[in-house]
DNA sequence: GGACATAATGATATTGTGTCTCAATAGACT
DNA sequence: AGTCTATTGAGACACAATATCATTATGTCC
């Protein structure tokens, strides 16, 4: 079942936030995107082809506020770099795991358990109000099938 | 016990690169910034003040190389800016909650099990050499009184 | 100690990424 | 349709980091 732009519209919208030509653009041309990542220029110039007019400050103000809406990713990679992400299953938790060798991203729905987390609450005086987690890794292809299990076990 | 600027210094040689002059300011500059975070450009503004002929570049060389031999974390921060801080405990793995109101960062010994790091990897076809985990929350002095249990719940 | 090969440096230009400002525009509501 | 104001777009700006390259200085060998 693939997702509408309306999903992204209707969560705009329950912000209180306007529907506008650029929005249009961006939801539609977000929904076509799942499962690749991105960065907001990238975005930007994505949309620049389905629309001329759409300025550079709009396209990033909508990325922060579809992170801020969780329907938007932030991907970390293992140089310091991001991306974003347009996730499928953006209801659901879950964090991701990405091949520093050709930046392939995977969803995984690993996490810390609620238990894990409230112990660290415990033993440090914060509220834990979120998380990040990345993991880094090499994928099936590009790990060299003669040294399987090479590992830097940066655990 | 005081960590020494040889800890680092010897690192620097044990990988083969030379102990110049720059090198030595900044392991002295980086044992005296032990409990605090800066970014490079921050580093290079403490480096000039020992020594006004020291280049930013070569700080942000020095921050690349000490990162590489885990003798420098990287902090990520809530809003996806990041510092760097060097850890007294830096030899044993762990991770950091920030504060996102203050700032405070602090270090945690939590991370995953292995187990749960295996059961990643096994399930989807990548292997796993490094990852990454911050926590974000408010720190003591930051949560207000009355309301102590707000939470974002971004876990 | 002196000479050598080259790692490292520093000045500068350049790129990249994202933010800010503000007049103009256009949603949404009546 | 009229009004209010959120949103937009252009461009200046800020910041972080990298690339280039001639010069300097370290470590090593003699």
């Amino acid at each position: 079942m693939p997702v509408t732009p309306e999903v992204i519209l209707t969560a705009f919208r329950q912000k209180g936030l306007r529907i506008t030509g650029p929005r249009r653009t961006l939801a539609c041309l977000l929904v076509e995107t799942v499962g690749s990542e991105f960065t907001a220029e990238q975005l930007w110039d994505m949309a620049l082809a389905r629309d001329p007019d759409v300025g550079r400050a709009t396209v990033f103000r909508a990325v922060e506020i579809l992170q801020e809406l969780h329907l938007l990713d932030r991907v970390e990679f293992a140089d310091g770099s991001h991306r974003f992400r347009f996730c499928n299953n953006a209801k659901q938790h879950h964090h991701h795991i990405t091949c520093s060798q050709c930046g392939k991203v995977i969803e995984v729905d690993a996490c810390l358990s609620a238990e894990q987390i409230a112990k660290v609450e415990s033993l440090v005086d914060f509220s834990i109000e979120g998380h990040r987690l990345e993991f880094f890794g090499r994928c099936g292809e590009c790990r060299d099938p003669a040294n399987p299990s090479i590992r830097h076990n940066t655990y």
